[in-house]
DNA sequence: CGTATTTGACCAGCGC
DNA sequence: GCGCTGGTCAAATACG
């Protein structure tokens, strides 16, 4: 069944990507290989976070503006080793100070459905709330514009970011089929599926709930798929990754 | 006509 | 308990 969606050969760029990564991207093999540790990406450094993302990603994902969120990723992962300072992650959720000139709300490459926009107090700018439209994925992020510098919006994104990896831990798409995908190109799980792996993934509360769920879910963002999914080679040949309890 | 956006209402959490 | 605030819903509206 998995190799009818999946050849065998479809993962060998995968796996040769997350050996690599094993050997460059981290210093020692035991810290890759502690599944549990959560705070094991925090203690890698900026550099090798930088690394591993542009690496991973770029070869995941090769849409025009992923940079722009990598960088910014970036500068927030360096903010956030600082003891000192609070950190911007706050569960799984992160914030990113992008600088756009125009439209900046809708250019990570994918498409997101706004359902909410609030003023929030002391604030000049309301904030918009938008939801991932991809029913695979029930990521979430909030756009405010900046009271400091007006020409930068901050972006939190919160929840199972899943659209940047699933095309190939779920789909089986070929590479070249590795775009973000869009309304007329419906995924092959139903969206009966979709929910289905979502909830287990999330923790089974629909709706409101998911709010909660997704605070107290360590895995998700973009972020946390990356050294997940080098913690996790062997996942490369398992079909259910979305729908296994983690 | 289907889809996306707007926006007021609603709800839950929190502090007092 | 009450009011405030942030987050979400959903009907109305706009748009292509």
């Amino acid at each position: 069944m998995e190799e009818a969606l999946w050849p065998s050969s479809y993962w060998s760029e995968e796996e040769e990507l997350l050996r690599e990564l094993l050997e460059e991207g981290s210093d020692n093999n035991t810290a890759v290989t502690e599944v549990d540790d959560q705070n094991y990406y925090m203690r890698k450094s900026s550099e090798e976070q930088a690394i591993i993302n542009n690496r991973f990603v770029s070869n995941m994902y090769s849409g025009p503006t992923i940079s722009d969120i990598e960088n910014a990723l970036s500068v927030t992962s360096h903010q956030r080793y600082q003891p000192s300072s609070p950190p911007n992650r706050k569960e799984n959720k992160y914030s990113l100070k992008i600088k756009c000139y125009g439209n900046g709300l809708s250019d990570d490459g994918y498409k997101w459905r706004k359902y909410g926009q609030k003023s929030i107090k002391n604030s000049p700018n309301p904030r918009s709330y938008y939801r991932c439209t991809n029913p695979m994925c029930n990521a979430k992020k909030q756009v405010e514009r900046s009271s400091e510098e007006p020409d930068t919006v901050i972006v939190t994104y919160e929840g199972l970011h899943l659209h940047f990896a699933y095309p190939y831990f779920i789909m089986g798409q070929p590479h070249h089929q590795a775009h973000p995908p869009s309304k007329k190109s419906r995924p092959i799980y139903s969206q009966a599926q979709a929910q289905e792996c979502s909830q287990a993934h999330m923790g089974q509360k629909p709706r409101q709930a998911d709010v909660t769920s997704a605070s107290t879910e360590n895995m998700g963002l973009l972020e946390d798929m990356v050294p997940w999914m080098i913690r996790n080679p062997s996942i490369s040949n398992h079909s259910n990754f979305c729908c296994s309890s983690l």
